[in-house]
DNA sequence: GAATGTTGGACGAAAAACGTCCCGCTATGC
DNA sequence: GCATAGCGGGACGTTTTTCGTCCAACATTC
């Protein structure tokens, strides 16, 4: 049964969303007994238009009768309902989850894959297409698009979609060289959604470690500064989230800054910021780019992380504040409402 | 899994139908390796544009990739046909072989729904359905629909459902009193399917055995002349199909006609007329209505019947040659098909 | 019997789908 | 190396569908 919904979710991607919508229609009914097209509308969340065609469609397949008095479950459409029940949870269990993820930090969309992307590849494949699939929905025309880098953003670039062109759009990394390996270097990243979209890009090269005086002088060189300036005016900013200290070891940061780090709680980072357990920012990487405030800024921040041992580190950028969009797993969603 | 299918066929009346256009069109890439958009259309009979919004459909779903030479399949796109190549028949097994029977008695349309309707209750009840189905999309404003009786009639008329009211519509039997159980009569199942509708409906009752003075005097009152001339304009006839020896049997013929029928070869009944198995007319009832050149000038003809049992009488009105949809099951289609 | 809430019809505005044509590009065959 | 056929994709006017909104007719209830 799964397999074959995997496929329909594929060939017929908005199928679960009105199925699901349907479902509720129905479901409702069901628990009113009977009920009016108005009062119906308010409490499934349709405008009465809308609602009317849903169910002119119910009304058709024989799932509803309708009389004077308001609109009442036929007995094929009571026996549907019924029979759905049990697997209304397994298909649309993950909106459940979606939903007190949302409200838990309160957040403009959660979107959930099913699985654990610590242990099933697979898992972790469809959260980068679930982020790259909510990346493109967000996309306007002319939007600057600032990413970062790591392997769920890597996977997340190489999944992506889309059904046309997309040439006015700029696709640039977040922040300058992090010290990752190149393949999940935000640059790369950038680049690779900007071929796989038409879309155009600038690269931000500045070296690791640099003195003070040669960061600002690097600074000054007009093109550094354009994308810079770039950089900082984007509408959509997508990054991943990792846990500190993974985060440090891999970047090889000293010692003395590890032992700080811990010294201070970090928890999680995001975007080159290392975030404690209340979402307070601990450390910042020293490079070019986005700066806090314009994150704030930024019109759609999208967070996408998976994966059970993510969890607080999810949970910690989410304190943060500053996220609209979370795309997760089901594992990492579970353990993020435990650390709330 | 099959369960899940059929209530999404419930829920979304025509998403079989857009997978398995989707699927073709994914198979039939699969099949030329590449291939470009004009000779995409032709081969899966879809215009230009329309074929283009699915290809963008797939394309944002990541199962398509394109270049100048033309489209291919992308990884996952491959993997996608290859799941679904199982799965695909037993979905839309049904398709082709409505295809088969189609092609066999030159019909314009055939619906077939799983299972045999000897056997089981369920694949009646979903007859019926299929048959309400086709008669609803069939009918325009005004049209008046000619209907026989029996029992698939009866279920076909129970399982109606209209998304909106069908005020300037008429229900008609098709003919006079047969000498059916009340509820199986076509007047029953005329006005039934005009309460369910909003349409209007007439009756038309003639008694059985009348002689032939009788018959005439009763042809020139006004009110039966009217609804006989109704009847006779219908643009829908909607019947069902029986086999001989049973219907004779029910009917309550004479021995002395039964005998004849035998000896004709009379193998099949469908409004009121015999059948041999060469779909030519044998007998037919002494009762007013439709007459063989109504139904020859009726816009639709609707033929509705299932089960293995009648495979035979199927194949033997369908080689009569005035129908022009055919709903039937499984079981009823596999048969006819053994007699063409 | 009035008031309230119901369905369903109607209609114009907005949006989506569609048919059609064209352009620039590339692979291929000569 | 060049002509050419076939490719994807952009564009645009038209048609169809969807949607918001208002209203009439009707049943139910107080």
């Amino acid at each position: 049964m799964r397999k074959i919904v995997e496929i329909q979710k594929k060939l017929l991607p908005d199928l679960l969303q009105v199925m699901e919508k349907r479902y509720e229609i129905l479901h409702r009914i069901h628990l009113e007994g009977t009920i009016g097209r108005r009062t119906l509308a308010t409490s499934v969340d349709l405008t009465e238009r809308v609602l009317r065609s849903e169910l002119e469609v119910l009304r058709a397949q024989g799932l509803l009768d309708t009389a004077a008095a308001g609109m009442t479950l036929s007995e094929s459409g009571r026996q549907l309902v019924e029979e759905m029940e049990p697997i209304v949870k397994e298909l649309f269990g993950l909106s459940a989850l979606e939903e007190a993820v949302r409200t838990a930090f309160g957040l403009k969309r959660v979107i959930i894959v099913a699985g654990d992307s610590d242990t099933s590849d697979h898992t972790k494949m469809e959260l980068g297409r679930a982020g790259s699939r909510v990346l493109r929905d967000s996309l306007t025309a002319g939007d600057v698009v600032a990413v970062m880098g790591g392997s769920t953003m890597a996977r997340m670039a190489s999944q992506f979609a889309t059904p046309s062109q997309m040439k006015d759009n700029w696709f640039v990394p977040a922040r300058g060289g992090l010290g990752e390996s190149v393949d999940y270097q935000a640059n790369t990243i950038a680049s690779e959604l900007a071929k796989r979209t038409g879309a155009r890009y600038r690269m931000l090269h500045v070296p690791d470690h640099l003195s003070e005086e040669a960061y600002q002088t690097i600074m000054q060189e007009p093109n550094v500064r354009e994308v810079v300036d770039m950089i900082r005016s984007a509408r959509i900013v997508v990054h991943g989230i990792g846990d500190a200290a993974t985060m440090a070891r891999r970047r090889k940061l000293k010692d003395e800054t590890k032992e700080e780090l811990v010294k201070d709680g970090a928890l999680a980072e995001a975007f080159g910021y290392y975030f404690d357990r209340n979402g307070k920012v601990v450390h910042r990487m020293a490079t070019a780019g986005l700066r806090l405030e314009d994150i704030e800024a930024a019109g759609i921040v999208i967070g996408i992380a998976g994966g059970s041992s993510k969890g607080d580190a999810i949970a910690s950028v989410m304190r943060f504040g500053h996220d609209d969009v979370l795309v997760t797993d089901e594992a990492g969603a579970t353990e993020a409402l435990r650390h709330v």
